[in-house]
RNA sequence: GGUCCGGUAGCUCAGCGGUUAGAGCAGGGGACUCAUAAUCCCUUGGUCGCAGGUUCGAAUCCUGCCCGGACUACCA
């Protein structure tokens, strides 16, 4: 029985290219639909750009040009990105569409008239020198808390403090330069408590959210009052005014959902077809695919919209984790952030589906693409085990083309054939790598039967024609099957073998029955090897312009040389420890290095990220209700201060500290403890149960840095 | 600090109450030469993070701890 299936992708934002990261959910969302399709499902993708908001606003004013030309420009390239991938959507709207500005209105009027507008006057800064308030991302100012300078609007990247833009001291607009005034202006604002019960209900019913997420947001955001949403804009805003509040434009977080009805109305228009069917209907299932840092908004938000204006609620949310490249966030410096531009410059899209296919689960976590790892598997399982099963048959059997019957193949065949129920379960449930790895195994018991029955040497003695057409035909079917099953990873395989064998693909259950009698094409090349060095040199060609790392890294090198004679001197004397030295007098007992072993060996590089400063200790004071902490304030000289929680409360008094020297680490990443926060730790030496302060000889002034 | 996820062979992972813990890759040995230096056969390698507990039986269930990651921040 054919399901209707709806499937989008979350909208990328018209003010920036596609690159490596956003693809993980365009191939996964894609891979999806082909295989509901492939399986006879009547399936339809839909997507479209983000376009609203100040971003695109500020930009296309920097730009010189109006904000259709700018987003006209950035749609034109991802939709070639995308089809680059073969990532085939249905309809690829725009929510700067007409359809999207009547739907917004449809739903905007259903939520007020469920009375879940309110209006209240909201302070922000505004920029008068650009003519516009100022979002969170355009204002950079001095942290109110830690007095840290030129911090981002939002929240102080020193002492992890959140506030609000207005909260900062001397704030400064990053548009102009300008200092921002406090500007009050009426916002109107979704009461979104008024559907907790439903929200609360849904989320956990049915399993429309991952087990993970549907846990999350209820220990989150559902054990207490959903806050309201503030859902308007003052202007100036690129977007759409909100019809009944003049002067104020729907925020972009509310439009671009209902871009995803809009640009299922644009396909419907196109197609003869009833909006309805498919965002109305109980017979549709609707599946949203969106990265895990939009949960709030599809999972609370969303919801809340379509049942307040009446439309489905999705059957299943599918939230995917980020990319991290060599176990690490993408970053511009390292060369990792990489345009999909630039990949298609160098390297095949089958190479990257492939490998994102074998990496996704049904789960949130993030996903690693690691180079090596990419290398291995695209040249191991896709040329050397599966493209290969045909590039060593498929040229014995051009002049005949497949046997008019199938032989005997001792139920290889049907074994695959067998196989496509629980592969079709993992692509269902969007766990990839399950399916790969299932798709994989049947590979590996193909060649085998290639290398048994040895087409190279029955092709030798022309009384064996027939038994080598058998053999090439039953290794051509296992490799088709390989083919249809992968098909929704690889559009393009499942093209070239469709073309190879004379008979496209274009249902999983083609996987069940054998191809025979039909004529075998020239065989060429269906994919190349990946090669390293290309992917070296993606990663050089992403990297930004030499800068300012320079100077660092030169610094690193003129540390190192003094570093290294200490470190070498440790080694030595711990490897010398069981011996006997004469020079030894002391015979220091062997209780405390037994009690903490040496720690594994670390580089110069990795000691030198730890930061260690003499300090002078200018106040110490008990913290009453700590049972082991002692407040200190470190002196580094010249004015500079840091406040230490250190545990040794049970070994000093307060008043022996003061004034005396210490060792700190001074760069260690500020935390916040129960009684404030502490921006370094002070080094001691001792176990559990005792601690001795470090004192450097006379000389040593604060300030002086450990090498 | 809290919440969630994870820790199984050198690497990526499967197994998630029932023979002696598996696969692929990598490593070692051999075979083959049709194939994109591909393939095939054999093989080395593991106190399943640690410690308790439940059970006839635990990698698998429970508790505590340690480590890694994600999210989040006076807070579920």
């Amino acid at each position: 029985m054919p399901r209707r299936l709806l499937v989008t992708s979350a909208l990328p934002y018209a003010n920036g290219p596609i690159h490596i990261g956003h693809l993980v959910e365009y191939i996964q969302t894609d891979i999806w639909v082909r295989f509901q399709k492939l399986r006879g499902h009547e399936c339809r993708y839909m997507c479209a750009d983000d376009t609203h908001g100040t971003a695109i606003m500020i930009r296309a004013r920097q730009e010189g040009r109006s904000e259709e030309e700018l987003i006209a420009e950035m749609q034109a390239a991802h939709e070639r990105d995308f089809a680059a991938f073969d990532i085939e959507f249905d309809n690829y709207g725009s929510t700067h569409s007409e359809e999207n500005r009547r739907l917004c209105g449809e739903f905007w009027a259903a939520i007020r008239k469920a009375g879940l507008v309110k209006e209240e006057s909201v302070e922000q800064l505004y920029d008068s020198q650009a003519g516009t308030f100022l979002a969170d991302r355009f204002v950079r100012g001095t942290c109110p808390k830690c007095k840290s300078r030129d911090q981002p609007g939002d929240n102080c990247s020193v002492c992890g403090h959140h506030y609000a833009p207005i909260e900062l001291i001397d704030p400064i607009s990053t548009l102009s330069g300008a200092k921002p005034e406090i500007r009050s202006a009426p916002h109107l604002f979704i009461e979104l408590e008024k559907l907790h019960g439903f929200l609360a209900e849904w989320t956990q019913a049915d399993e429309h959210l991952q087990p993970e997420i549907a846990n999350y947001l209820q220990g989150h955001f559902l054990g207490e009052p959903l806050r309201d949403w503030d859902i308007s804009r003052p202007a100036p805003y690129f977007g759409f005014e909100i019809p009944d509040s003049p002067g104020n434009y729907w925020y972009v977080w509310f439009d671009a959902p209902i871009g995803y009805v809009a640009s299922t109305q644009q396909w419907c228009d196109r197609h003869g077809e009833k909006l309805e069917r498919w965002w109305k209907s109980p017979d549709c299932e609707i599946h949203h695919f969106i990265g895990k840092d939009i949960t709030y908004f599809h999972t609370l938000f969303w919801p809340g919209m379509l049942k307040t204006a009446g439309y489905s609620l999705p059957a299943k949310v599918h939230i995917h984790g980020f990319l991290t490249v060599n176990g690490e966030k993408m970053s511009k410096s390292k060369g990792t952030f990489v345009k999909s531009r630039t990949y298609l410059d160098r390297l095949d899209p089958s190479y990257l589906r492939y490998f994102y296919a074998t990496k996704l689960s049904s789960r949130v976590d993030d996903l690693d693409l690691a180079i090596d790892e990419f290398v291995a598997k695209v040249n191991t399982d896709l040329v050397n085990k599966v493209v290969n099963l045909a590039s060593r048959t498929a040229k014995f059997v051009e002049k005949t083309g497949l046997s008019a019957k199938y032989p005997d193949d001792g139920g290889l065949f049907a074994a695959a054939a067998a196989a496509g129920d629980e592969i079709a379960e993992a692509f269902e449930s969007c766990d990839y790598s399950r399916a790969t790895r299932l798709i994989l195994a049947l590979a590996d018991r193909a060649n085998p039967f290639v290398e048994e029955n040895k087409p190279w040497e029955l092709r030798k003695d022309p009384a064996s024609a027939g038994r080598l057409q058998d053999v090439c035909t039953i290794a051509l079917n296992l490799f088709r099957q390989l083919a249809i099953y992968l098909a929704p990873v690889l559009p393009k395989l499942a093209r070239q073998t469709g073309e190879l064998l004379n008979d496209p693909i274009t249902s999983w259950d083609q996987a069940k029955k054998p191809l025979v009698g039909t004529p075998v094409a020239k065989f060429s090349h269906m994919l190349q090897r990946v090669e390293e060095k290309d992917l070296h040199a993606m990663i050089e060609e992403s990297k930004p312009e030499i800068g300012s790392a320079t100077p660092a890294a030169a610094n690193v090198g003129a540390t190192s040389p003094a570093a290294a004679t200490p470190q070498a001197d440790a080694a030595s004397a711990a490897a010398a420890a069981p011996l006997a030295d004469a020079a030894d007098k002391w015979n220091d007992p062997g209780a405390p290095l037994a009690a903490e072993p040496l720690a594994s060996q670390c580089t110069i590089d990795d000691f030198a990220k730890v930061d260690l400063r003499v300090a002078r200790i200018v106040s110490a004071e008990e913290v009453p209700e700590a049972r082991k902490l002692l407040k200190l304030k470190l002196s580094l000289g010249g004015g500079v201060y840091k406040q230490v929680f250190a545990g040794i409360k049970a070994y000093y008094e307060p008043q022996q500290l003061v004034g005396r020297l210490v060792v700190c680490v001074a760069n260690l990443a500020p935390r916040t403890m129960k009684f404030g926060v502490s921006e370094g730790m002070v080094v001691a030496a001792g176990s559990g149960n005792e601690a001795f302060l470090l004192t450097p000889d006379e000389g040593a002034k604060p300030g002086h840095r450990l090498h």
